[in-house]
DNA sequence: ATGCCGTATGATATACGA
């Protein structure tokens, strides 16, 4: 199972990047961040096209919004509301081989690290703290779960492209990092990314839109994550940041990630 | 760290991204 989580910053904007990703790496279960449409807006005709009969959207007008595209059916599926703001930022699928999948779009913070005079800062911390305790709540050995998203915090060192220029910007700084590990420990996830591809080797999904060619600069960040826990970590098989569709025209600013697993033998 | 770009909106400037 090919699965593949993309922050497409507008789907309507990127339809036509999304179609053309999804024709070359045919991913199983899409999810994207940052859908910026109200559910009754959101292109769904397209991804029926392309292949994905299964669908959860949750959309707003022009901010935030996920969704997960499947060609495999859900058992069960949920959203849950965050930080008590109903602003679209998760969703969680079931499927039918016990699999559970939540797609996460975290606060992106704002632009000062400091909680007594940014909300937006404040509002981040809070939604990874309760990220932790609601699965700190439901831990259990045999859990299977996937947790993909941009969670917008570059947590290692050679997640950015200079550690010490971005301790003091947002996306890399020690409480962000902090509040990230805790949740790292609320389930003993495993960083399936690095699981393939260990530290110190730098590893990006995002470069700026202000920084001119993003790619011979490479000044980019690792926002997005894929996470699993451990009951699902013999299953893993590879991993890829597309580099390609940040180079297109007009990109989304993140790059698409595809992780294969194989199921055959989960029970 | 700045950069000064991109998307969306009852828009022609502003909020937000990170």
């Amino acid at each position: 199972m090919r699965l593949a989580t993309w922050n497409v910053n507008s789907v309507r904007a990127r339809l036509s990047h999304v179609e053309q990703f999804v024709t070359e790496i045919q991913p199983d279960i899409l999810c994207l961040q940052e859908t910026k449409v109200t559910d009754n807006e959101f292109p769904v005709k397209a991804f029926r096209n392309l292949g994905y009969e299964h669908h959860v959207i949750a959309g707003q007008k022009s901010y935030n919004g996920v969704a997960i595209f499947s060609k495999l059916p859900f058992s069960t599926t949920d959203s849950k509301i965050w930080c008590g703001k109903d602003d679209k930022r998760h969703l969680a699928v079931t499927l039918e081989n016990g699999v559970e999948l939540h797609n996460f779009y975290v606060p992106a913070g704002g632009d000062i690290p400091d909680v007594t005079v940014n909300d937006k800062f404040a509002h981040k911390l809070e939604f990874m703290s309760e990220m932790t305790d609601w699965f700190a709540k439901r831990r259990a050995d045999d859990n299977k779960l996937i947790l993909v998203g941009d969670l917008n915090v570059a947590p290692l060192e050679t997640d950015v492209w200079n550690h010490k220029q971005l301790l003091k910007v947002v996306s890399h700084t020690p409480i962000e990092v902090d509040h990230m590990a805790r949740i790292y420990g609320s389930h003993d996830w495993i960083d399936a990314m690095r699981h393939f591809v260990p530290e110190p080797e730098p590893l990006f999904s995002w470069w700026s839109y202000r920084s001119p060619d993003w790619k011979a600069a490479n000044k980019g960040r690792r926002l997005d994550h894929v996470w699993v826990t451990p009951a699902l970590k013999p299953y893993l098989k590879s991993m890829n940041i597309h580099l390609e569709p940040r180079g297109w025209e007009k990109p989304s600013d993140h790059a698409p990630i595809a992780v294969d697993f194989d199921f055959s033998g989960l029970t």
